[in-house]
Parts: structure tokens; sequence; C-alpha cells
DNA sequence: TATAATCCTAGTGAATTGGTAGGAATATAG
DNA sequence: CTATATTCCTACCAATTCACTAGGATTATA
């Protein structure tokens, strides 16, 4: 079980912006320029974002893309929602109703339990946390990204 | 990022042998039968837990499986891991070398914090665990299923 | 009016998933 | 000794998902 390329790429997108939060619009050409995706691909994953109600699209020349809140106000649990859907590991951990020996199975209970905390991370960690790691890191290395 | 059935079914055939401890050995029919999947299919899951050390065959006639360890010594991480591989959930946490940025790579921090609340809650629960769920659930609900 | 951006829909090759199939090896019952 | 019931091993396959490309419509600006 691994995280999807749609969601790692996905996040790092938002994190750009999160970054560039209160300078306006980021193209997703220099985007994916820095990230060496294709502009192309990135469009997919805007639109997702876009879906999700964390971004908003400007249109026309200079246009971009802008965080549609605060990064304070974005959870990762919300992106990696808009990105690939629940956050349930199985099917049942949402939907008891699908399986019927839902209330005397254990497994359920494990999933549940493995599905709960990494939401409890996702849910406790904003776009503001990213962006305050990325700067002490810089400031660790001495060295400027951005 | 759903569980694979694979990894679903593979730990249901784990729990019944868990729950049949012993008392022999447990036959591939049987189980297939109850959870009512292909038998050819749960070989392929038996042979992964078997290379993973945490069941034992046993050839022959009136042969089967059973457990290789006792139940509270199999942490469902161990489950997970023969069925699965690694637990980490992205690449670079495993093997910072795969990836230039790592030092300065926000997303393989979070990547990490999920990966490991993960792993807190699989490598805490044994099978010993489950097998005790399911007596209480069962006492519970009044009903035998063994 | 040309241009540069987002937006929208479709398609596609490769990889992964979720199995089947066939038979070899092994142990037991009779 | 022989038939049978099991695990064991390898190969294959269809369907789905993933990761991306393509083409063009729409929109705003210089």
């Amino acid at each position: 079980m691994k995280i999807s390329t749609k969601v790692r790429y996905g996040v790092r997108l938002i994190f750009e912006l999160a970054m560039h939060y209160g300078r306006g619009q980021l193209r997703l050409h220099e985007i994916a320029t820095r990230q060496e995706v294709s502009e192309k691909y990135l469009e997919h994953l805007a639109a997702a974002l876009k879906a999700g109600g964390l971004i908003r699209g400007v249109r026309g020349r200079h246009g971009g893309y802008v965080l549609a809140r605060a990064p304070s106000e974005i959870r990762l649990s919300e992106i990696h929602v808009a990105l690939d859907g629940s956050l349930a590991l199985v099917e049942c951990v949402d939907d008891p109703e699908v399986c019927r020996l839902e209330k005397l199975c254990v497994s359920r209970d494990v999933w549940m339990d493995v599905s709960n905390a990494m939401r409890n991370v996702l849910e406790s960690t904003t776009l503001q946390d990213l962006v305050e790691r990325q700067h002490e890191k810089l400031n660790a290395e001495g060295q400027i990204m951005y």
C-alpha cells in the first residue's frame, strides 16, 4: 500500500501555493518547472484541489492558482480527500452496510483503528505547519530555495 | 488508497488459524468455504504468510496450515509486511537515498508521521488481541460461530 | 488582436490487481 | 501398493487502475 503520485505531487503543488500565500497567484508552469513534472499533469491535480474547494483558479493571461483559504485553515486530511477520496482504508469503515458480518468482524475494527490513526495525523496538520517546518529546515541548512 | 484484498483476505486467513490455535492444522478448503473465496486464491496468500515465517504448512492427506508461533507472538505489522511488503507509504520513508531533496523535503516528514501512526497500531496489535475481541463480540451477540 | 493562462474531455500505454489453471510433490488411508 | 487429499510451484490472464498525453475551448490581459 503506497501513496499515489497523484497525492504526492498534489500535496507538493498546494504546498507551493502555501509557500507563496499572500503574494498573488502562481502559475502551474512555474510549479511544473520546479517540480520537474509536466504542466499538463499538474492541471489534473489542480482541478481536483479546486473541486475540493481548497484552491481557486485565476483565468486568463497572468492567471494562476491561489489558496482558497489561509494555510492555517487547510488540513492535510482535506487535501488527501480532494486528491484521493475517503481516508477509509476499506469500504466498510465508512459504510458498515457493505458487509453483512460488520458487527462480528474483528478485521474491520483493525482497519478502523489504522484509518483513525492516519486521520489523526492528517487532521492535526495544516499547510501552515508545513510552511513553518520548511522555513526551519531552510534556516538550519543555511540555504535559500524560494 | 485502499488496503488490497490480498491483505484483507490474508488477515482473515491467518486469523482463522489463530482462532483454531492449539487444535492442529486447518485446511484451506475449510477456510475457503467459510470465507467464500476460492481455495486456489488462498493458496497464494498462504504462500506469502509462509514465506514470512508466520504459518507452517503440513503436506499430504489431512494436511493443512498452523500458526508458526503463538497468536500472542504474531503482530499485525508482520502479517501486513508478509502480504504487502514494507509499511512505508512512500519509498523515501524507508530509504532516504531515493530522493536528493530528502533533507529539505517536508512532505517526506508528513508521510513519515502517517506511516509511523499506522505502524504503531499494527505493531501493538497481535492475533491474540483479535481472538479476544472476537470472543467478546460473540459473547455479546450470544451467537456461536466457531 | 495576439497571447498566455486555466479549464474540459478523451484517450492510452504500462503496471498492478485479483484472480485461474495445471500439475508436481508429499503424506496418509485403506 | 495404490488411490486420494492435501500443500506447493509456476505460469498465465482479464480487468482495472495509474500516470500521463493530447487537443482544443474559454477567459483575461497587454
